[in-house]
DNA sequence: GTGAAAGCGCTAACAT
DNA sequence: ATGTTAGCGCTTTCAC
């Protein structure tokens, strides 16, 4: 005899109570059609013995278990950090629950998803991950959503995903750092197999290319501050020297602040003009007060959940796209 | 007939395989009794069909689900996200799985374990978190435990719980501090009603009093970077003005480093001692430098994990402790 | 080692 | 509106 099984069962209320064992269903089932009086009854009884329902009975017979599988390629970066606690928010008020799964690097995010499917969840999200075309099928083949937040999918594996404008937001910086007279761009790229990274790049480089500037000097930076460290430096150490850099995202760019600054000793802004991409709650520091292009958590995060509690999902195939907002500071003022 | 339904059970494999159902659940079953022969067989067809084992079922039998629950109530803070994504790693090695809350300022904790209870979860985690007695016991009639991380919940409502060594690291930073020459001390404390904050005040305090030196300045930070704005303006703008702040955590140095730096055009280190306790990744930011006391994030959550699996579980009253180092980086360095 | 049968705690027709 | 009856997909005796 174990001593979980001491827990009151529905069964009990309903004795307890003097009604049906349906009948205590009901009474914890929103919209169920019973009377105010039956209700209070298995309510009074439920309370008495401390009763709970067991949703894990409710999930098996409904197939669907009211927990959304949440993937989290980039843990450590405080745009999807904030991200997640705001889907954590979201969804606990819709109901919903959320199990958490963080997956450093370019690990392998579908054993984690093979997982989520064992527990039936309602949905899948995948924040900076990605999943191999064939565990997509089978999320598709078990009728289970899978959306992309923060990144979209490279075809022909599609899937419903909700990414910032990073073309014309990386576009809008090119502009302002012509704006502000800086000449020599370089740039400092994500990881190059990520949409985000590349659509990024494409938007600033073409912006540059149009106004008839030539492409920039390039590094990669895998998104990451040690990497980031490195690009810097080999940035920097070039002659003649850019003048300013476009970092793809704001880990990196303030990795490349330090550096300029510390290592170059550089005036950031006068000397070398700096943005990033995303606006990071450090983006904001005094320290850094770095030139971002903002992208707005909440309404993307809303926008997925919006998706995510569609019940009739079409297959759409094209990314939503949310706008995100130029932020000027201190890190590209020149004078 | 619901899309979901078409998904293969183990009956489904028991049929094509040539077996019992039984049989079936014996192959999914690690160590169970079954003939290799026959497992093959199982296994064979299970691929064939695309059949996963159904772990709403498992668990409505088992009447443990393999989930743990985890509440974070300071998701913003780096040492606590550090935490969490440690523990998602940890627990997915073993076979376990993470539902997240995230619980901003003092909410209410309660409703969110109140819906873990509903699942089933063989353990609650807190996170920089506190749990209502009423709800501790709870937990404890169900046999759910509950181990707080990071704070040790106030008597008489015992809990396990793993903690850093707050009050000897804040005494070995008041020590550094005077050995680096710094004279009037002042303090900015986190949230007033918690264990890390009050073991961190006192083990300073404790230690200037026991050297012969009066009791140092005082603001209240809340663990927050925009109450610790307010905190350190306030003690700065104080004739004398301190020599060194020690701060409760790093987010509130950090802060303080700020405020110092650009508000009252101090050199930190040299005019103005700055140290912080936990050391999240920022504190090393070459930006900050930051003296801080370093709390080892991977052996509080091993420990915190060891705990969680460790069956024979006896009620610990006593936390357990685990011990940091002091790290003297610049922002102490008078020279 | 393997199959038959009995549930785990709940929801969903179906009657009434 | 309420009780009865089947299961949801699995684990677990209990025979054999």
């Amino acid at each position: 005899m174990s001593k979980r099984s001491s827990l009151p069962s529905a069964h009990d209320v309903a004795r307890l109570a003097g009604v049906s064992q349906a009948a205590v269903s009901r009474a914890f089932t929103p919209g169920a059609s019973i009377a105010a009086g039956t209700r209070d009854k298995v309510v009074a009884a439920a309370k008495a013995l401390g009763y709970r329902p067991n949703l894990l009975a409710r999930s098996l017979i409904k197939g669907r278990s009211g927990i959304v599988g949440v993937v989290i390629g980039n843990p450590r970066y405080p745009f999807f950090q904030a991200a997640l606690d705001a889907l954590s928010t979201r969804l606990s008020q819709v109901g919903k629950h959320i199990l958490v799964y963080t997956a450093d690097e370019n690990a392998i995010v579908d054993a984690h998803v093979e997982e989520l499917l064992k527990y039936r969840v309602d949905a899948v999200l995948l924040l900076a991950a990605s999943l191999s075309p064939a565990m997509t099928d089978q999320c598709r083949a078990e009728d289970v959503p899978v959306i992309s937040f923060g990144r979209s999918p490279p075809p022909p594996a599609s899937l419903p995903s909700v990414v910032g404008d990073n073309a014309a937001g990386a576009a809008k910086i090119a502009e302002h750092m012509l704006e502000q007279g800086y000449r020599r761009l370089a740039l400092i790229a994500g990881t190059p197999d990520t949409s985000s990274s590349r659509e990024r790049e494409a938007g600033f480089v073409e912006h540059l290319v149009a106004e008839g500037l030539p492409p920039p000097e390039r590094a990669v930076g895998y998104f990451r501050r040690e990497a980031a460290f490195a690009a810097a430096r080999s940035l920097l150490a070039r002659r003649p020297r850019p003048e300013a850099i476009f970092c793809a995202n704001d880990d990196m760019a303030l990795a490349a602040i330090e550096v300029a600054r510390f290592e170059f000793g550089l005036e950031i802004g006068r000397e070398l003009g700096v943005a990033g991409f995303d606006d990071i709650e450090q983006a904001s520091w005094r320290s850094f007060d770095l030139t971002t292009y903002s992208l707005p958590v909440m309404p993307m995060v809303d926008l997925t959940v919006g998706i995510l509690l569609d019940e009739a999902q079409p297959a759409l195939a094209a990314p939503a796209v949310v706008q995100g907002a130029l932020l000027v500071r201190g890190s590209t003022q020149r004078s």
